[in-house]
DNA sequence: GGAATAGTGTCTTTTAGACATTATCAA
DNA sequence: TTGATAATGTCTAAAAGACACTATTCC
């Protein structure tokens, strides 16, 4: 006996046209009834990004189930029962990735409902993006080959590709976001871990952006930008001279925003 | 009987150290185990934005039933069976709120899922954004007074708020959403129905943004900006001379961005 | 005429971008 | 010495922002 079936929202009499309305259908009072909705799961899919050796890199899960079994997948699950959206992402983030939730940044990203993207049944999964640090990671329970980061732009060539469901495309939307974000935020110290130096700090930006930077133009502009990195007074050999270090400004939101140009 | 019950994925053997890494669990195969999800409705909201009198509005609906029963929510409803999330926004845009879905810009906001958000069950919510110009409505099954445009500023002030449920966050994002995709996008356009003059689009801006901007240089960097609008050819009285008439540009990313500065 | 708006022109300040220069250290 | 990098300085071009001015029309 399976109480869930695939009809739509069930309404009776007086109450269809205000709940069709009111957007959350009005013919049931403080309990639910399993009838009245369409079966959904709620997953969360984390976009774990990093920097490493100059590349953006994207934490990647092999699937060992049907379906897609033996592609690769970004970790995620399902939404608990009394779970926020975030709380579900961050332990997710802990549990699968490895990754402490206090030393990434994780916002959301949108969410993915095709009713096709999951052949078992029908699941809408909220993407999540999260940037860390490239820390040594303790991943829990799976081993090296399971759980393992990849060159998101080999990834984004790679013809056909390993990833799946949509996550190709969210991973897609994701590196879209990250890109837009450094522009106008500080977000890309939270690649770095403190002290940075300058050099750090514009290597993270030409990973993401892609593309070369002027490393004298750069400089000016970050330092002349309010808020978005901190002199600490110290200084660190580099191999070719000594750079100043620094750490993570206090503003969040930059003004004037660092644009994504040529240089 | 009732076949949903709010117990956490069920996993089993084998497959439960894969399935609690993959993100879309393992233990059902080309059917689902509906035992397997905990009971989730999934909706979408529509925050429906366009400027009447030179003031930002939102269209609200009247809840004729608990919770809430009497204050004002953003129109919305379930995402039925087989329906993309975008298709559900867009149903939800012409049936509740009277709004040809072609006549309006929609894109997704993002999601709230909080396990209280609604007390009778667990309901994630995708929130949309849609930009409409300011149309004589013709809304279907709704009489005025269920369906109306409220002032977004005033709205925002009211203590207590007026809003259902999560709503009142959820405008607040919405707004800040539209806000900031004038900057680098065409988005203001779509405020406006063909052709229009530059005053008419500076007061979406003004609008939207909230404070006033000098006519003199909001033309010309709007004239400026490559396929932001095109020359019509064509003249409009204003009462106070004669204004050029341009219609929407082919460009939808802005170089250079219109900045929301002071002027 | 006075007030309000459309449209054009001009000037200053700020920022982006290109490039030169010096110092330091590794190979 | 040569090459790479850190840090500073200088110059030009583009854009933002402030303001002046004319033309038009309503009151």
């Amino acid at each position: 006996v399976t109480g869930v079936t695939a009809t739509q929202p069930r309404r009776s009499g007086d109450d269809a046209r205000a709940s069709a309305r009111d957007g959350h259908e009005g013919d049931f009072l403080d309990a639910y009834d399993p009838r009245a909705f369409p079966p959904v799961a709620v997953t969360v899919d984390i976009v774990t990004l990093t920097v490493r050796q100059g590349r953006l890199n994207v934490l990647l899960v092999r699937r060992g189930t049907h379906p897609f079994r033996g592609y690769w997948a970004l970790p995620g699950g399902f939404v608990t029962a009394g779970e926020d959206l975030d709380a579900a992402a961050a332990r997710e983030l802990t549990e699968e990735a490895g990754i402490p939730a206090t030393s990434a940044h994780l916002e959301q990203l949108r969410s993915y409902g095709a009713p096709d993207r999951d052949p078992r049944m029908r699941v809408v999964s909220v993407a999540y993006l999260a940037l860390a640090p490239d820390l040594p990671r303790p991943v829990a329970g799976t081993d090296a080959d399971d759980a393992r980061f990849f060159d998101v732009e080999d990834l984004q060539e790679a013809q056909p590709s390993p990833l799946a469901f949509d996550h190709h495309q969210i991973l897609t939307e994701a590196v879209e976001r990250a890109r837009s974000k450094l522009e106008y935020t500080n977000l890309a110290t939270t690649f770095l871990e403190e002290p940075f130096t300058i050099a750090d700090l514009r290597r993270i930006y030409e990973a993401i952006w892609g593309h070369p930077l002027h490393p004298a133009n750069f400089r000016r502009k970050v330092l002349s930008t309010p808020g978005l990195v901190a002199p600490t007074g110290q200084e660190r050999a580099t191999g070719r001279g000594w750079a100043d270090l620094y750490r993570r400004g206090t503003t969040t939101t930059l003004h004037p925003a660092l644009l994504r140009t040529r240089n």
